[in-house]
DNA sequence: TACATTTGTTTAAACGTTTAAGCAAATATA
DNA sequence: TATATTTGCTTAAACGTTTAAACAAATGTA
């Protein structure tokens, strides 16, 4: 039943020649003559020839293989950095294993022990909502590769770091909504002990002062952004006895089940209460009214992050330690915040 | 810079021992006395020790590592059918190695070479919407190692597969529309060449028949399924010169499109026209009317396909065949097609 | 007491590759 | 012509594990 599969060793013995040689043929192996190149990869096709990548990969040291760790991959953002460091990756002849930590903390333990197992090169990573032990994370600096973390990074492993601006988003965001008149800002925020988050919640509350808006304890929540965390905070901010004229949603799937509450009540957005969310999930701009929401440059993040970790397989004496590469996001002004007769 | 990684040997050493005694103490080899495991466990977990993979791989044949090929992660179909053949693959000692086609039968072939390259024990696979040449799976087979397709399959390749009865869903879909008063039902269809989207049409055809509906050709539309195919679909079913009034979307996205072209030139949906989509994708759940789909039963899918791998696993004789497990999908009926008034 | 069995370990080969070192034959250099 | 270099291969070891076979020591059986 079981198809024996061609080895090195098939290819030589047809041949006449040693497996040493076959190996050299197939590496282009400037020593070996271009005859017998031609032999080998033709008796190499015939017998349907493929590399042992586990052989290969022992011997040399190198598994050609990139762990990709991320929270989840149904969401726009994530599936677009995951192609991006694929594209980047394939060129250099790597290839990436995507886990899912669904934002669970013991998944993602796993995630990392399965990938360190598997002997890959390096792990690319965004963080589960759910961690703050990093043991994990130490234990793959501890064996010498690469760590490169993106959206949800955390400084104090001092590794790279590929991500937005959450602090300054807020501040453009706030502006824009205090543009358009609005004057009670809420924030649905993700939880603080995630960086972005937190980076996101402290640039609300500064711009506030900085445009001298109260800054009102009801009106900032902590959560996990998901629809349902979205619609139980819009629940919670419209049942306030003075309601915000603005609700700031630190996601946009959070942001959406914001939206569906505030349809169910009949209020108007954005005439009432105007909305923002985060991330430019495409739905944003497929629901009525369209969620204005911010860019996070979901490609140049990938790409930045493939580059880095290539950056330290091709010199092998650099010492990884913290350093950021931060993009500016952009916000994308829709509907939902967008008032035809501002103040 | 690089750090040594702990092997077997280092522990053998340490404790004075064979490199053979300390990997059977590790596997809990009932010829191991019980001091010898407890002082094996404990330099290993002392020394961090991480077996390697490869190595182990590659002398026991087995690498532990499933395959799972699909056109895209960011869809919710594609991402909870992973999952779920994660979760039962696990619990088996399993990895799984996800890797993404993006509908290209190029990146298909790649992603297949890079998964035999690595050894993996199975493929469990969805193919790409442009594959019609099938060498590259018929690679797979002649390796002897289990493949199982799921939603996007083909005949063909004689092996297990997992989908939904796309024919008689079709069926289901033009009862509810007639039963709702529709006279003229439209088709925005997937390419033919695709089975699943080839029996969905088979089945709108049949239906229109068994109904006695007109069968016109303006009607039936076959694409990519992309929102901007729906877009443009609705866009040439509106300008004909009697328009449907229902309008059968063979994705959801693509009903998507179809919906903002609807709502772009004002036409009441489900009034005027009504529409229905297909995967039950959590968006439809969200716009604005909301619109009626057809759950496909994800979560089932990549149980059932885990399940149909570890079979093979277990029991080595077995000759794969094709063998189809179909479930039945349901229809959810939501604002899109649902008349207050129907005739 | 003599032999058989069980227990706990070691030895050595194997998995499929890569690669340093070696070597004979061909070719170049003086 | 004698020596140096290049060409084209082979040999053998190594990567880290698993596992069949062997074996000594301890224990059981008659």
């Amino acid at each position: 039943m079981k198809k024996k599969k061609t080895t090195i060793k098939d290819i030589a013995n047809v041949l006449n020649i040693s497996a040493a040689a076959v190996s050299k043929a197939l590496h282009n192996d400037s020593r070996i003559s271009e005859k017998t190149k031609e032999n080998v990869r033709q008796v190499a096709k015939k017998l349907q020839y493929q590399p042992n990548h586990l052989a290969s990969a022992l011997r040399s040291g190198k598994s050609n293989l990139v762990g990709v760790i991320v929270p989840r991959t149904n969401s726009n953002f994530f599936s677009s950095v995951i192609q991006n460091i694929e594209e980047v990756l394939n060129k250099k002849g790597y290839s990436i294993i995507i886990t899912q930590s669904n934002e669970s903390y013991d998944k993602e333990c796993k995630s990392i022990d399965t990938l360190l197992y598997t002997q890959v090169d390096g792990i690319i990573a965004s963080m589960a909502n759910e961690t703050t032990d990093l043991s994990s994370y130490e234990k793959i600096k501890s064996k010498g590769i690469p760590l490169i973390l993106f959206d949800r990074g955390e400084n104090d492993l001092n590794v790279d770091y590929i991500g937005i601006d959450d602090y300054n988003s807020s501040h453009v965001i706030v502006e824009h909504l205090v543009k358009n008149g609005c004057q009670r800002i809420a924030h649905i925020g993700g939880y603080k002990r995630t960086r972005i988050y937190n980076n996101r919640i402290r640039g609300y509350v500064d711009a506030l002062k900085k445009h001298k808006l109260p800054l009102d304890e009801e009106l900032l929540t902590e959560g996990d952004l998901t629809i349902e965390d979205g619609r139980i905070k819009m629940r919670q901010l419209l049942s306030l006895k003075t309601r915000p004229d603005a609700v700031y949603v630190a996601g946009d799937y959070a942001a959406l089940g914001a939206l569906q509450v505030l349809k169910e009540h009949k209020i108007l957005v954005p005439e009432e209460i105007s909305l923002v969310g985060f991330g430019n999930e495409p739905f944003t701009d497929m629901v009525t009214p369209k969620i204005t929401s911010v860019n996070q440059h979901s490609a140049e993040i990938g790409k930045q992050a493939a580059n880095t970790f290539l950056k330290y397989i091709e010199n092998d004496t650099i010492e990884q330690r913290l350093n950021k590469i931060i993009l500016t996001a952009e916000l994308i002004v829709r509907d939902s915040s967008n008032k035809k007769t501002p103040l």
